[in-house]
DNA sequence: GGCGTTAGATACATCCGCGTATCTTAAGGC
DNA sequence: GCCTTAAGATACGCGGATGTATCTAACGCC
């Protein structure tokens, strides 16, 4: 009688499939849904296991987010022209992150009001500080293309793009419209960045 | 023995009473904490006198976010010209909302999460969506005065400062230095408006 | 000043998640 | 193939919030 098959799931593979079901559950039902009840039903476990793991519940979302995290690192293509460049790595921001934005905003609220810091210290602590974003690589390619002149640049200018893209995913909680990226590189940051070379070149 | 004196509240002034003990609950608790037995609590009453108002908890929610609202709106000081105007503006924005912005974007995502709504929509629900934004009367007046051509301009561009703001307040979950409004202004907006300006008038 | 309205205080059954304890049974190393 | 380890299934009491049902007493209007 035991046409159940059981298969029983034990160290790392179950406890990834614990924290897939976490992630799941994260992005469907919030941070409020995450609860050790929800994510065993989904996993197909049960709570003591959760326990065995994680004491508290944002132990569990916190390697949830991680996992995720890591597993998708962006990646910045090349194309041979700043305009593709720059459209083409907000898409895949827009595709890998939207959904982890505003998991994470809801998830670090209470981290951010208990140690009274904010998303620029975590992206900081994230990111090493030395190295160039990925806006930065971007036009320094152009540079090295002759595409842009090479003259100093406005961190906010060259960034520009990444923070008005997470701000409209913010904005809309999700992913954001083709549309949008194409406005945010055609109506304003090709238009500004060459506004910025040609008064450099206009004082030559 | 009547020594306590009830004074008791009722009607508007009792609503009112309880939509800022929402509010405050909102604030300092998130979203979860808003329960009817904590808002009731709070708000010295006792859940039936909730419930005979709001049928579901996010209608109390949403009442408390539009009575604080419409409660400090946003004034526009006209300086005479264009960049003070923005920045004025971006001032009184950032001392007037930044406290709701971060409360918005972090204590909301689960109150956006169960309406299927987000911030834009909410937006839209709070403002009338015939009325111009800020900036759009900033540019009319700007151009009233001939201080900028009077050409088509994309929204995207227009209200650039506001959404950069709105940005820099959710990253920093708070007040923004002023810096980084004058960053805003004076590296990326003007000259992105008068770029845009220039160019037109190049082709005439 | 009487009366309809409604605030405020219970009481209640119910649901849901928590955290732990206990027991079985499958998995995997030796 | 044995034996340690851990998965998985209960079960239990607890606490907190829900939604409704009464009941009283204060308010305010005519």
């Amino acid at each position: 009688m035991t046409l159940k098959g059981p298969a029983r799931r034990r160290g790392a593979d179950l406890e990834d499939a614990i924290l897939d079901a976490a992630w799941e559950v994260l992005t469907e039902q919030g941070h409020a849904g995450v609860t050790f009840e929800a994510v065993a039903a989904r996993a197909g476990t049960s709570r003591p296991v959760l326990y065995r793991r994680w004491a508290h519940r944002d132990d569990l979302v916190l390697a949830a987010i991680t996992r995720f995290w890591r597993g998708r690192p962006l990646t910045l293509p090349d194309t041979g022209n700043l305009r593709d460049d720059a459209i083409a790595f907000l898409r895949n921001v827009d595709a890998g992150r939207s959904r982890m934005m505003t998991v994470m905003s809801v998830q670090f609220m209470d981290y951010f009001r208990n140690t009274g810091t904010n998303f620029n210290q975590l992206r900081d602590l994230v990111r090493p500080p030395g190295e160039p974003t990925g806006f930065e690589k971007i036009v320094a390619r152009a540079v090295e293309r002759g595409e842009l002149p090479d003259v100093p640049r406005s961190p906010r200018v060259v960034n520009l793009p990444f923070d008005l893209l997470r701000h409209d995913m913010l904005m809309s909680m999700g992913q954001v419209p083709s549309t949008s990226i194409m406005e945010i590189v055609d109506e304003v940051w090709l238009p500004l960045i060459n506004a910025g070379s040609n008064r450099l070149r206009d004082k030559a």
